[in-house]
DNA sequence: AATGAATGAGACTTCATTCAT
DNA sequence: GATGAATGAAGTCTCATTCAT
């Protein structure tokens, strides 16, 4: 009836739950790392967000919630950072290069976040609904996808990548192998470094060489 | 295995107690693949298992010792197949062709062992005694890996590898893309065949072929 | 493999299941009759029982469960009972004065079963499978309500009961009011004793007798 | 209802909480009696009524006064309903009778209402605060029941009713038997009437017809 | 050697209600 | 007067494991 109160309501509200929203994420995705996505507890999310158990449920009706929740903040990052990487190359395999580069970057930059990913990979192998992922993929990469196939076939055209590869066939097998590469090496991560050394993305650009040689049309002169 | 408490009890007994404990370690193994290691549960392997719950116990210590007990076998059978590929090759590239044919193949006709060994991959970032399983593949495949490693070195003396590859990187890395690439397709598995009509190792074959191309020497004719 | 140990062991564990199961149920019952039968609680069950809550659900999987395996047990008893009552009498005005005996004395000597089963009245209105109570009632009082139809006709033919009366429509009907009355009588229970200071099943005779009256045939001589 | 403090506002303000003290109390019966008085939850009732969580509590400081408020209702307009159609009968007889008319048509047209009080009676049995409901009881149909005790008596001297009725007794039995096969019939309704393809009140009006033949006195003639 | 019984520890989730704005 | 946020207290159920027989 009266506005009197209710004029500078509607904003701080927004602004304070976006912000328990994020801290609750925050904390979520770190757990989900450190600890494993079926292992991590409510009671330790919560804990680690200094909300407590009942209100986290005012942000996220389920513990799955919270994952897709993270699951979608990450993917439109990647979507993203992916586009504007492809956009500047030219060639085919100058846009496969650019790929790659994010790839190792996220690696090294962004590991906590590829692991995360990488939890996902061994779960496609039971119950779970895919599906759902395979939406929000759709929504936020629309072509994304859909253009990598067209990549092949491009860049036989422009005389950047080998004649003898299938065009249905080998960015799908490629980008596997690489995100097979760049997810396994996120886990793996800190065990292989002490062991060898390295860091993971020196691995990991090491086989993308490999990997971009292969693909490469052979250079003529020499 | 070792036949050291059994010189107490008679050949029966111990051809019984190696019974049961097959039975229980293919019931598990069947459901660590069906529903994920951490969410298959002791009751449902002892259901599977036809075992009662507390019999188990007079097998394995734990859940843990479980998985262990199938690790080890999973591995000793890898590390001889992988040993039986390569001794028949002449080249480093062969060896190395060798070593993928073997991986295709454990691709398409034991998916649910790789599929098995995807689960652990993920785990190498959570606290897990990662030793265990490298002691395990030490004891195993003794040199196993340590061979790897020189062939890089002698596929450059051959003339059948780049010369410009690294001796203590490529390998390493090569390998490290392929069991991801591999691993990945197995527990993406039924989804892509579904999605795409295409086998899994097709694509995984069409990777390997990719990587195989950048490895190579330049073919010096042309 | 050996008897040994194993040859008394059958029967005791058996016997001790069947009392365990019976001292939650007993449990059980009273606490459904005190609290409610959604406000009983689990705790509670188990802390009356004297078993730990994690045992309980070696017996039943659901609070649910126990609450079927009570009712078994009650229509059990109740068809029982009915059957022996209206054996004895010969016209069907006398059967069924037997069982609205029965119905009186239940409320007198079982108030507690007979509370427990009004709770399912007021259930019924819900979303709740009483498709599942419809079966156990037809297992175990086979023909039970089924004849209960046939009495009105017998009654009309023997000369015990009113002519004017709907073979189809009378019988359940009076049914109903019975049940009714007394379960909604056992209800209110304390409270009307001490109002009225009459134990119920006082009120519940007569309103028995008035429904009988009002069944019977006339009296011819008068 | 009272007008005490509402000096301090305008009537608008009057009328406005009125009416979503109404909008409450309307979601709140619909609601109770769907799901049940103990499983509606204030989140339910609140989303159904469209006013906020906290809202409700400004009106109702508790779930129970909601129940409350609505029972008082409830009240008020069946014993209006009930002192309209015994006042124009004549006989006791003719008093019940329309007494009986008004539930039979409470069944078929309030059925709602009718589970709402049914929900009561499972209630009695636990600790509960009756004492309260007996006091509204009081207030609103002050010498109601008290007169209903008085029927019988009437009846007798009036020649409508049986001479071995009881005075003190047969009443009472009777409107239990009556309310008891009404709620009853409220509660399994659409089962009932699913199965037997009659509607319920039938079978209440069937009920009550053999009763009102078990009160009436023996018709001389004939 | 096998197993029935038992259980502590904890997981996720719900809900009526309060409080500050 | 209205409401968003927060939460204590509880509730149901699960699970790996132990222990006595």
């Amino acid at each position: 009836m009266r506005k009197s109160s209710t004029a500078t309501e509607g904003r701080p509200y927004e602004a304070h739950r976006e912000r328990q929203r994020r801290r609750i994420l925050e904390a979520a995705e770190r757990l989900f790392d450190e600890r494993g996505m079926d292992r991590a507890t409510m009671a330790e999310i919560t804990a680690a967000s200094g909300v407590r158990a009942s209100t986290v449920y005012q942000y996220f009706s389920n513990k799955d919630e919270i994952v897709w929740a993270i699951l979608e903040g990450v993917f439109a990052e990647a979507a993203a950072r992916m586009k504007a990487a492809t956009e500047g190359a030219e060639t085919a395999l100058g846009k496969i290069t650019a790929l790659v580069d994010v790839m190792a970057e996220d690696l090294a930059r962004r590991r906590a976040t590829v692991r995360f990913m990488a939890q996902f990979d061994a779960m496609y192998a039971r119950e779970w609904p895919a599906e759902r992922l395979i939406a929000i993929e759709a929504r936020i990469s629309k072509r994304g996808f859909a253009e990598f196939r067209k990549l092949i076939r491009a860049g036989i055209a422009d005389g950047s990548l080998r004649r003898d590869l299938d065009p249905n066939l080998t960015m799908h097998a490629v980008m596997n192998a690489l995100i097979g590469a760049q997810r396994r090496l996120a886990s793996l991560g800190n065990r292989v470094e002490k062991e060898y050394g390295k860091p993971v993305d020196e691995l990991f650009r090491e086989a993308s060489r490999v990997i971009l040689l292969g693909l490469r049309a052979e250079t003529r002169e020499k």
